[in-house]
DNA sequence: GTTGAGCGTT
């Protein structure tokens, strides 16, 4: 409140990372460099190119990654930013720390902790600690998204590219019950006993079971979709499933008895 | 070859 702008918080010999010890002795030590910054203090509309451009004047990066809410698709407010030499990490991480990036300082650290897997965050939400939501009564999902799940995971995802899916409102392709029946019908046309994952519904899915899977924004690949029919994922990999991957007479080899014909 | 549900979000 000195209207000084300095440090809001200064790290003071390391932040106390809630009267934890410093950054793991183990973790980098010494030949073992942080690459990854944490910035934080985000703008919330703030986009991987926003954070691309300052901070590649340090050096090459090699990631930049904006985590937001999976269940609500709001971004959290902070980023990752991946270098490739620890060097300009340190750097940028000097230089960009306390900076005003569209008018909020940014709070830029090392990464501590190492990457997340969707697994890991998984197992996370059961020990019921962090975030944990209890989507088994009533998901927080925020009404951006009406009703379809945020997995968008899925495509072809280029390692250099900034991360970020934009929610989008068209996974629900509200089904007629009476397609939806019909659907149904064909399911169990061909797969009389579906074995269905019990004691878990994992996160958000579509009622088909099968993860919405939505290709790059980008890659819009052609996806066979004939004007006319009514293009239903849901159908296709209806079909896809029903297929039996281990068929007996595949599953031999494919040599001399590749021949159908007797 | 890996992971996009990444820790520090208010």
């Amino acid at each position: 409140m000195r209207g000084r702008s300095y440090t809001p918080s200064p790290p003071r010999g390391g932040y106390g990372r809630r009267g934890r010890s410093p950054p793991r002795g183990g973790r980098y030590g010494r030949g073992d460099a942080p690459t990854s910054l944490l910035v934080r203090n985000l703008r919330h509309d703030c986009r991987p190119e926003d954070l691309r451009r300052p901070f590649g004047q340090f050096g090459p990066i090699k990631d930049v990654y904006l985590p937001r809410d999976y269940y609500t698709g709001d971004p959290r407010g902070f980023g990752f930013v991946q270098y490739v030499d620890p060097a300009d990490a340190a750097e940028a991480k000097y230089q960009m720390d306390g900076q005003i990036m569209q008018g909020r300082e940014l709070t830029v650290v090392f990464a501590e902790e190492n990457r997340k897997k969707p697994t890991e965050m998984r197992a996370r939400e059961r020990g019921g600690r962090g975030r944990v939501y209890d989507r088994r009564r009533s998901p927080p999902r925020s009404p951006r998204y009406s009703q379809s799940p945020p997995p968008r995971h899925g495509g072809s995802r280029s390692r250099n590219r900034d991360y970020y899916s934009p929610p989008k409102s068209r996974y629900s392709r509200s089904i007629s019950p009476r397609e939806k029946r019909y659907s149904r019908e064909r399911s169990l046309s061909r797969t009389p006993l579906q074995e269905r994952s019990p004691a878990y519904d994992g996160p958000p899915r579509n009622h088909s079971g099968s993860p919405v899977r939505e290709r790059s924004p980008y890659g819009s690949r052609s996806r066979s979709q004939s004007p006319g029919h009514g293009q239903s994922p849901v159908r296709a990999r209806s079909r896809s499933r029903s297929r039996s991957p281990y068929s007996p007479e595949y599953t031999r080899k494919p040599g001399r008895a590749g021949s159908p014909s007797q």
